[in-house]
DNA sequence: GAGAAATTCCGAAACGTTTCGGATATATTT
DNA sequence: AAATATATCCGAAACGTTTCGGAATTTCTC
């Protein structure tokens, strides 16, 4: 493969001058110039960015660490949006993107910073991790510039990019709440997120603005799973069955409910409203389209990107951006009889 | 960050030696081994993959040129799919990804292989691509190791994976040739997908063996979304009444003909039937679920990474891998009346 | 106990860039 | 014409590894 050694043998100057006529530099003739990239295009001439990395002490990459990166992420679009925001941003600024393993045994041995100073990535963005995750603190400790989805952790060199969730969740119950809604039910995610706290207390606020009860055996957990989630609203249903309300932590438990419900002989809505969380692709196909709290996960992909190079860059001290979310009504809620 | 280099001064050692214990060579005392692991481990060393790669001419990484990377390519998780299959392999293998962003005009500029050069990756996986792209011819004068999903380009350092896609589209002609169905239409994607010329083809070669007719003019592009399959769709069943199935080309314009069939006042599958094909999640969420045929997506991505990895170390002189295809039967499909 | 064999180590070159500090030649000023 | 400024170029070191060829020491063989 053709190296800058042979552009300046060809072109009999030095490597010194092949470097800075090809680098845009002011000191190098016109004419020179013109000679050395002539020359590049014949030998297809492209520059080495080991080399070029191994001495400029960057790489123009960012690392991508994503949990969800498994089969079953396919339903719920999300981890798929972000990383096209991310990639459409980074793409913008000459950012290349790779994406390290962490499903495989192979790569959970070795610690997060080794993942990334290996490859000398110049940041990361992390997505899906727990709460409980030993990455996170290796995170927090190590100075690699960072930026993770909807973990809230603050730092010189990590900020994260999230969307209001407690706001969202009451902007579901308020919504319930107008449509007559008394007994309204929530099934959220797993105690490892930080997101199902949020919607939680989101939930606990909205009904006590409202001046509902809040009866808290009628928060249970999903586990984030279409299938946990229609088990667990199957008995809520049965053993409660004055519930006409429940509000999902996500679209995709929203869906396992509309199952559960179905399964009881309980129409929606007619029966039971239920409003979901994230507003997937599959909320608006779905029969009945499903009402949900919809958060742009492309642009938190894209403002993700966009803070970790501004953390990178140290042009600015900002260390979160809040993404707006918003109620989409569609036909899975009805005013309670 | 530490180096090599600083263990070697530590341990009192030379750097061949910390290279050569670090790298499991037998040519080193045991109790050395110990002192430079151990040192290694308190300064928190890490090699740096750059350097590495320099000297030994490969990175460990391969490239993904992908085209559907883009904010809606979430609908049809196709895109989503083949890439968790890729990375579960190559995870396995010990192998990064990078992702080329091919969206952004910046980056068009440089060719195929200049993106690969500059980046030294070992290999490419290409997704997406049309058969009118330039990038095609280039990869297949490089000389870089490559395999693309979808388009049939065979060479000693190229390969491709692929489903039967006549086989495919055939099997939707029998199934509803089989439901008595007679005047059957296609919906088609565009003229630069290598699979729309093979569905094509099967669609055809299905009709002939079961003795129907095939009307020209019943053959139309919906361009692979659903928009545009859906007027198409529209004007067709206008025109020609006398249609009682289609079939499509990706479940993506089966969603759009359903809905031109609704305006229409057409019940879906009584006075319709329609089988699409990819299967896609959303197949078997919408209302009627979607007949269909499926393609396991994630394994094609699998697949490719193996044959990948395979024409790098020359293992096998096989250079394209088939997947099977399966009809999936659900519920747009009835007895022609 | 001498020669052979094995064990353990190391120096130096190489990979392909960038960049610092200076050198040479030409142009400008006085 | 001398002094100064400008334009254009270059040598060499540095980045952090791997690896070739050989050297020094110890152990084995007879």
């Amino acid at each position: 493969m053709a190296t800058i050694k042979d552009i300046a043998k060809l072109a009999g100057v030095s490597v010194t001058t092949v470097s800075r006529a090809l680098n845009g530099y002011s000191d190098v003739n016109a004419d020179t110039r013109k000679r050395i990239e002539q020359i590049a295009k014949e030998i297809e001439y492209s520059p080495n960015a080991l080399a070029r990395s191994l001495v400029m002490k960057h790489t123009k990459t960012i690392g991508l660490l994503v949990s969800g990166l498994s089969r079953d992420g396919a339903k719920d679009n999300i981890v798929f949006d972000v990383l096209t925001g991310i990639n459409e941003y980074c793409g913008s600024m000459g950012y290349d993107l790779v994406l390290f393993n962490t499903t495989t045994s192979k790569q959970k041995e070795k610690t997060y910073a080794q993942l990334c100073r290996e490859r000398r990535v110049d940041g990361v963005i992390v997505q899906g991790i727990k709460k409980d995750d030993p990455y996170l603190i290796e995170i927090f400790d190590s100075n690699i510039p960072c930026v993770l989805i909807d973990v809230p952790v603050e730092n010189e060199h990590t900020g994260y990019v999230s969307t209001d969730n407690v706001d969202g969740s009451m902007k579901a119950i308020r919504h319930l709440a107008e449509l007559g809604h008394i007994n309204i039910a929530m099934i959220n995610g797993h105690d490892q997120a930080y997101v199902s706290k949020e919607r939680r207390k989101g939930f606990e606020l909205g009904m006590v603005e409202e001046g509902l009860d809040i009866h808290s055996e009628w928060i249970v957990n999903g586990e984030f799973t279409e299938l946990k989630a229609e088990e667990v609203a199957y008995h809520l249903l049965v053993d409660s069955p004055e519930i006409t309300a429940i509000f999902c932590a996500s679209d995709l438990m929203a869906l396992g409910v509309m199952r559960a419900a179905f399964e009881l002989g309980k129409r929606v809505p007619d029966d039971l409203s239920i409003v979901g969380y994230d507003d997937i692709t599959l909320a608006s196909y779905v029969t009945p389209a499903l009402t949900t709290i919809a958060q742009d996960t492309f642009r938190m992909g894209y403002e993700a990107a966009d803070l970790l190079l501004k953390i990178l860059h140290q042009t600015d001290e900002k260390r979160v951006q809040l993404i707006d979310n918003e109620l989409k009504v569609r036909k899975t809620t009805k005013r309670c009889k």
